[in-house]
DNA sequence: AAGAGTTTCAACCGCGTTTAC
DNA sequence: TGTAAACGCGGTTGAAACTCT
């Protein structure tokens, strides 16, 4: 069967919105509700989008509002615990961004993938260091992440306020609380409805491909974590396999990381909720775990290798849990690969 | 001051799935 | 039940913004 190509017909047009196309938009989605998006136009021709001036596909014109123009988006940066939850649910997850989105209120899965691929995943790759006989590799992590900014843009929220950015102003998000009124952004149903299946297949007997949840067996959303922090989280961070600090648990741990931050932070984060933030339970884990006690001792090492890999990979991690075990041969190193790859 | 290098993120693209007929 | 259209998702792209030299 042929697929009808999206945008290339009749000099749609393409390319950044303009604050007229997106007023266009969102008073059609106002009086019209979402929805629809091939037949959105009143003046549909051949199934594109021609209303009132607004040359767009259909396709463009509800990633737009999705993206965008929907009332209920969150703007401005990650908090720390939507930061934490985004590692968590990714571990868990993988890439499926629309999924990891529904357990953020306010944020698309666009924005939650991008922030992965440009701030977390750089993140986690620079805490996963390369894992030979020879090289041990002790790293700074503060460092690694921060030496390797040289150029490139702000965050969003910091350019959002430059005034001087064409696009900032063409772009800003349309206030506009009566589309919060007539328009229902309500949460996807079908995205609420994977996330049941995800838990149930969880209990399902007999299913290697088990995805990491918590404790509890259920996904805790956004609000909880925001109020509550992450319990299950810090339970298993808690646990005695993860106490790189002696006798310290993961909680007094991270309880002192945020004393000694309150005084001078040394992660080089600041409080605007930036990446490098030091304040947060993640932050706290990633930067002050003593590395070298660690990485000095294969027999620690692997210790900890084991106790964190469901931060990493939940795929399979049954079976990964069995070859530790059984595995005494260190040379035999390709079996630990799986988790700095 | 200019250009190179780097980063960010809005938007596009293609494909799998769902829905309508 | 089969086909076509629409929807929704994840990967990718490229322009803009920014820093460094």
């Amino acid at each position: 069967m042929g697929r009808r190509p999206c945008c290339e017909k009749v000099g749609l047009k393409k390319g950044r919105w303009t604050a007229e196309e997106d007023e266009l938009l969102t008073k059609y989605i106002r009086a019209n509700g979402e929805g629809s998006w091939r037949s959105l136009p009143k003046n549909a021709v051949e199934g594109f989008a021609i209303f009132e001036g607004l040359l767009r596909c259909g396709k463009s014109c509800r990633l737009r509002w999705i993206n965008y123009l929907r009332a209920d988006l969150k703007r401005g940066n990650f908090t720390a615990p939507e930061e934490e939850l985004i590692i968590q649910l990714h571990a868990t997850l993988g890439n499926r961004w629309s999924l990891i989105a529904s357990h953020l209120p306010g944020r698309t899965d666009n924005e939650i993938k991008n922030y992965w691929n440009s701030h977390l995943s750089r993140k986690i790759h620079s805490f996963r260091r390369p894992f030979t006989h020879t090289m041990p590799v002790v790293m700074d992590v503060n460092k690694a992440v921060i030496a390797k900014r040289k150029g490139g843009r702000n965050s969003k929220g910091s350019t959002k306020n430059n005034k001087n950015d064409a696009r900032s102003s063409s772009n800003k998000p349309i206030e506009n609380p009566s589309v919060n009124e007539t328009v229902s952004s309500d949460s996807n149903p079908k995205l609420e409805k994977e996330t049941l299946s995800v838990t149930a297949m969880a209990s399902e007997e007999g299913s290697t491909e088990k995805p990491m949840l918590s404790p509890s067996g259920i996904l805790a959303p956004l609000e909880s974590i925001e109020s509550n922090g992450m319990p299950w989280f810090d339970d298993i961070m808690d646990s005695e396999l993860l106490q790189p600090h002696g006798d310290l648990g993961y909680r007094e741990m991270a309880a002192n990381n945020e004393e000694r931050a309150s005084g001078n932070c040394s992660g080089g984060g600041d409080s605007t909720g930036d990446m490098n933030s030091c304040c947060s339970i993640t932050s706290c884990f990633f930067d002050d775990w003593e590395w070298e006690r660690v990485v000095h001792g294969n027999q620690v090492w692997d210790e900890k290798e084991f106790a964190c890999s469901w931060l990493w990979e939940s795929n399979d991690h049954n079976a990964k849990a069995e070859r530790h075990r059984s595995d005494d041969d260190n040379d035999d190193f390709e079996t630990h690969n799986w988790l700095f790859s």
